[in-house]
DNA sequence: GACTATAGCGTACGCTGTACGGAGTTCAAG
DNA sequence: CTTGAACTCCGTACAGCGTACGCTATAGTC
């Protein structure tokens, strides 16, 4: 039952922790862990749990150490959030060979429109893998290598159309909003069968009795209609994900049509 | 520093809280309080401190009461959440005369475009005055008498366009998702300003210095540029609605192109 | 007047983040 | 080699959280 903001930290202190100081002190004894290892095992805690289940005593506790052993690497809790939000945003390519484990597709690739839908289908990804990142208010931006590699990346797939800067970030700032905003559903409905051990339709036959004494379908005539199509056209479960495509061919089709506005001046 | 999820308490109680019980049973002293009463002091506590500022105790201070005397009223806190958010979603309309505040416009008037024009600025400026609505993670949908006829009213802006009612649906979700993505930029500012104290400028200002000693341009090309540009261009202060408002525009003209190709069939 | 359902509250438990001070470990300087 | 400083790790403690439990006072019913 908790949200973190971002950026709460100290500012210096949370910039060295993201970019990682050049060298060590050598006195004392040698440390038994990582700023890494403790990001680590924090993401995997979130990653399982949510953010919920994140707590200081949790984290030290898989480490095999003590709550407080944690704050000599990291100064709070909310500067480890801040590094764990930059070290999601890493891209598994960085890490290896070279190859992006996308099928070998690079970001120069295709048209503006395919490099778009392909970022936005990642960040999607992202999401659902961490779900508790849509739990972090990010009340102040986190400046991290990532993160700005990121916000690199998003640029890049709109430069070069004849856009002005201006009107670049305000594409990209769309695309990513687009995307936050869509994948609460996903993540919704995901984690309604977690917790619940319901699916969706087991979920609204058990609110439907309750629903029932007091919906009136004459107060919600729209609603009412729409309900009852849904019921029958969703025998299938309830797939989030085709309410994202659709959201993003409609959003797409929007942002070509500005494009070649643009691009006829 | 608190994230509350909707939906995690009782379903049968919470929807005796969200449509009103009829009758409350006549024995024993008077009751002080009301629930009504209890859900907006937690608003107001919400709206100016955050979530993070609202607990129970802070609640019943408000009222004069202590914290297990809300639970009476209230089964926990999750419940109280989800009956806050169902109620800032209740119209200014529908307590007072009929008029409904935005300048004598019904919902019903003008075309779809214009109708969720006005739903999507609507759903705006609720969350820039409940920004903790961003917070409260819903991972169950919430049932009650206002967010229906939110929903209500979002169908009926795109009903008698021709389309199935599983596309009105899908259209629908897309303006919601966007508008809650973009409207988190907004409420980023807004509270970076409150918490720091700082302009925007002026953080920027000030992690500047910072920031320099680790962005390596060759890194962030495309991010450098923008960004250089983005510092000339604003200097204004930075104006979060304009993005909003770039991104409705963009959106809804995917959507009409949507629109037209059904109609045209 | 007796009975009983209810409102309000005092206390307590387990949880959270983290401030503080001390113990033990390792390196650099004398 | 000894000493002192720097450093890691941790035990304890505190304030705050949601809320379970049980008691008391009140108000309506019989």
């Amino acid at each position: 039952m908790t949200t973190e903001y971002s950026g709460s930290g100290d500012p210096k202190r949370s910039m060295e922790l993201l970019w990682g100081v050049p060298d060590r002190p050598r006195r004392g004894p040698k440390p038994k862990l990582t700023v890494d290892r403790i990001v680590r095992a924090a993401i995997g805690i979130a990653d399982a749990e949510g953010l919920a289940g994140l707590s200081m005593r949790r984290v030290a506790d898989e480490l095999g150490v003590t709550a407080m052993s944690l704050y000599t690497y990291v100064p709070g809790k909310a500067e480890l959030v801040d590094v764990m939000l930059d070290t999601v945003h890493a891209r598994p390519a960085e890490a290896d060979d070279g190859h992006d484990g996308h099928g070998g597709v690079a970001d120069g690739d295709g048209d503006w429109r395919g490099r778009l839908e392909r970022l936005a289908r990642e960040s999607y990804e992202r999401y659902r893998r961490h779900p508790w990142l849509l739990q972090v208010a990010t009340s102040v931006p986190v400046l991290g290598p990532n993160l700005l590699a990121k916000y690199d990346r998003e640029l890049s797939a709109v430069d070069g159309l004849g856009l002005t800067e201006v009107e670049m970030d305000l594409l990209v700032s769309l695309v990513t909003d687009y995307v936050h905003g869509a994948v609460r559903g996903a993540v919704e409905t995901a984690q309604m069968q977690r917790r619940t051990g319901m699916s969706t339709e087991q979920w609204w036959q058990s609110y439907e009795p309750l629903l029932a004494q007091v919906f009136d379908p004459e107060r919600y005539p729209v609603a009412a209609r729409v309900g009852a199509a849904a019921g029958e056209e969703y025998q299938a479960p309830y797939d989030p994900t085709r309410s994202f495509e659709f959201g993003l061919q409609r959003m797409l089709d929007g942002i070509e049509a500005f494009v070649r506005n643009r691009a006829g001046r």
